[in-house]
RNA sequence: GGUUCCGUAGCUCAGCUGGAUAGAGCAACAGCCUUCUAAGCUGUGGGUCUUGGGUUCGAAUCCCAACGGAAUCACCA
């Protein structure tokens, strides 16, 4: 049992002996005492003063005294208002300490075969670009999502609905068939979305050009932008497409092709995976059959001119479209049929979409399509709705070129990276291709850092002017707390040091204490979808423990027991940290 | 206009299941490397927690309203 529920169930006992109350232990939560008090935890007395009948101060200094008599890991407390500060034995801590060290899986639950299954939908990328920073976001939130539920103990399937098929592809399809002179990523050396994104460019440009002119003729600019040739073009193939054309088809499964292999690569130096990937194209006829089977049970009506509507005004949204007049499907269709193959593959509990909070209306339809259809999790789908990442000056916009690339802001992270590390010249008597590992796990980190350590929900902001800091509260100071720590080991030699009955100093219990919160911490991470509560977490971890690496030292201690007890604190530290770190998908480095 | 989300230091953000004098980082300034890695540590300055009401012993936190910002309400995805 933790001190903190040990506590609040012998508060429970003492309300009860002193005053005759019933008040569950489960209502007495202790908080961490703020730092400028003496005590390690507080207990607030404030709810208990109409069972007492007396003052505050009273009421805090009987329930004190009655701790300090019946509960042996406390060893004294101390009173300000109505805040009962309370300090728990050294001895205790060391135990804490001794338990933490001893188990390997700290802070970790194993799923079994009964535990809840979760799906978790992440990336979800279009095939006609490259991916930037808000998909970066998306991909890093996802991940670490997945790794928390794991460390919760749920079962997680990881997954990635490809939108593989739409006018999109076909736009970039026409323009590499117009102007690509038959170039492909070998040809080019370019990476395959890259390449595929430059020729979606190069289509907007020759059609915005078609648009202008026909709008000089006097043609509305809605008409224009119907009727510009390169528009009518690619709704051809679009319909080719949808027709099963060979030579269309031919011409898609090979451009989508460079692009998955570009993704790969930007997957793979991210570090991200998935378990099941999707693709739009295999799933979007499942959805128009459930459709139909909605309307055919009447949950939906058609309208005269052939399209199917879902009305949703007792719920208190609106009518939605469900299939076209022409009896094509859109992206609610699709995600209703991409649901069902994956309720057909797994027998969900719970489902996950890591979407942008710009969908918010359209989950919330889902919602309720998925639940009248009689998915068993349709109601209670969780959308994971993260704010939009945006630049100084607003938003990112593909076709003003104001997009972060993904992989070349990888690449800056690196260069940053190196540039700090030459600086510094601490690596430099390790193989270039170690030290090259080092380099790309602190870039990524920094990087990694930077975007999950805010709120998840909130809009953020990224400057491309200023590069992403490796100083301060940021991915590389935690490597930094890590690898000093493995240095010290290092020296100390022995791997394993078996923590011995010392009792450790404040600031010593200070780290325990943390260290001891690290369970609760992953568990409230995974109740609220948040890895930012993970990021800081390990923060203070990484902060308190630079402090005590400052004030006190361990290898030169004199004492051997107090030495084998600060090593064995500071590996913990790190083990912790390690572990915190990994929830992010971020590693640490050994050296930096 | 309807709905949803956001508004905390110059900047970027914590804190939001109500608790003590609202915290970090960056930027600025002043210190600390013959001492386990200075990507570190210490200190100084910086706040009507958008505003106004309400609930409460107690509100940045909960409720209502206003103001400001964002998203969304497509036979786009």
């Amino acid at each position: 049992m933790t001190i903190d529920k040990i506590l609040a169930q012998a508060t429970a006992d003492a309300l009860k002996a002193l005053y005759g109350a019933d008040i569950p232990a489960e209502k007495i939560n202790p908080q961490t005492t703020r730092k400028e008090f003496e005590g390690n935890l507080t207990i607030m007395v404030f709810p208990f003063l109409k069972a007492s009948g007396k003052a505050p101060e009273a009421t805090a200094a009987e329930i004190g005294d009655y701790l300090a008599a019946n509960c042996a890991a406390v060893e004294k407390y101390n009173v300000v208002k109505g805040f009962l500060n309370i300090s728990v034995s050294p001895d205790f801590w060391a135990g804490v300490l001794a338990d933490i060290a001893a188990t390997p899986d700290y802070g970790f639950t194993a799923a079994t075969p009964d535990s809840p299954l979760v799906m978790i939908e992440y990336s979800s990328p279009n095939t006609n670009k490259p991916l930037h920073l808000g998909h970066v976001r998306n991909n890093l939130l996802g991940f670490s999502l997945a790794r928390i539920m794991q460390a919760c103990g749920y079962r997680v399937v990881k997954t990635n609905i490809v939108n593989d098929r739409g006018i999109h592809i076909c736009k970039s399809m026409l323009a590499w068939q117009k102007w690509g002179n038959g170039e492909t990523p070998e040809s080019t050396g370019k990476k395959g979305d890259h390449l595929i994104g430059d020729y979606y460019v190069l289509f907007d440009k020759h059609y915005r050009g078609e648009v202008a002119e026909l709008m000089a003729k006097g043609l509305s600019e809605d008409d224009a932008k119907a009727q510009a040739p390169l528009m009518l073009e690619a709704r051809e193939m679009l319909r080719r497409w949808e027709a099963g054309d060979p030579e269309v088809r031919q011409l898609w499964q090979t451009m989508n092709q460079w692009v998955y292999d570009g993704f790969d690569q930007t997957y793979r130096r991210l570090g991200v995976d998935f378990d099941k990937i999707y693709y739009e194209s295999q799933t979007y006829l499942e959805g128009k059959a459930k459709v139909l089977e909605g309307l055919e049970k009447g949950l939906f009506y058609r309208k005269d001119d052939g399209s199917v509507w879902a009305d949703l005004t007792d719920a208190g949204l609106d009518h939605k479209i469900l299939l076209r007049s022409d009896g094509t499907s859109v992206y609610m269709t699709q995600d209703i049929g991409t649901a069902k193959l994956r309720y057909q593959d797994y027998p969900i509990d719970r489902m996950i979409y890591v979407v942008g909070n710009e969908q918010n209306y359209h989950f919330q339809v889902l919602s309720l399509l998925l639940d009248r259809l009689g998915f068993k999790w349709g109601k209670d789908l969780i959308h994971f709705s993260y704010g939009m990442v945006e630049l100084p000056e607003g938003k990112m916009k593909s076709r003003e070129g104001t997009v972060v690339d993904a992989d070349d802001l990888m690449d800056a992270m690196n260069a940053t990276a190196r540039a700090m590390s030459d600086e510094r010249n601490a690596l430099a008597d390790l193989p270039a291709e170690e030290r090259d590992q080092v380099l790309e796990t602190i870039g990524l980190g920094a990087l990694k850092y930077f975007l999950l350590k805010v709120d998840p929900r909130k809009n953020m902001v990224f400057d491309p002017k200023e590069s992403i800091d490796f100083n301060g509260n940021t991915g590389p100071f935690l490597q930094y707390t890590y690898a000093r720590i493995r240095s010290i080991l290092r020296k100390a030699g022995q791997e394993t040091v078996p923590p011995a009955g010392v009792a450790p100093n404040d600031k010593e219990i200070t780290l325990i204490q943390l260290l001891a919160d690290f369970p609760s911490t992953v568990a409230d991470a995974g109740h609220n979808y948040s890895p930012a509560l993970v990021a800081n977490y390990a923060y203070e971890l990484a902060k308190n423990f630079n402090q005590y690496y400052h004030d006190y030292s361990i290898l030169r201690e004199q004492d051997d027991a107090t030495r084998a007890m600060r090593l064995s604190l500071a590996r913990t530290v790190a083990d912790v940290l390690r572990r915190a770190v990994s929830l992010l998908g971020m590693e640490m480095p050994e050296r930096m």
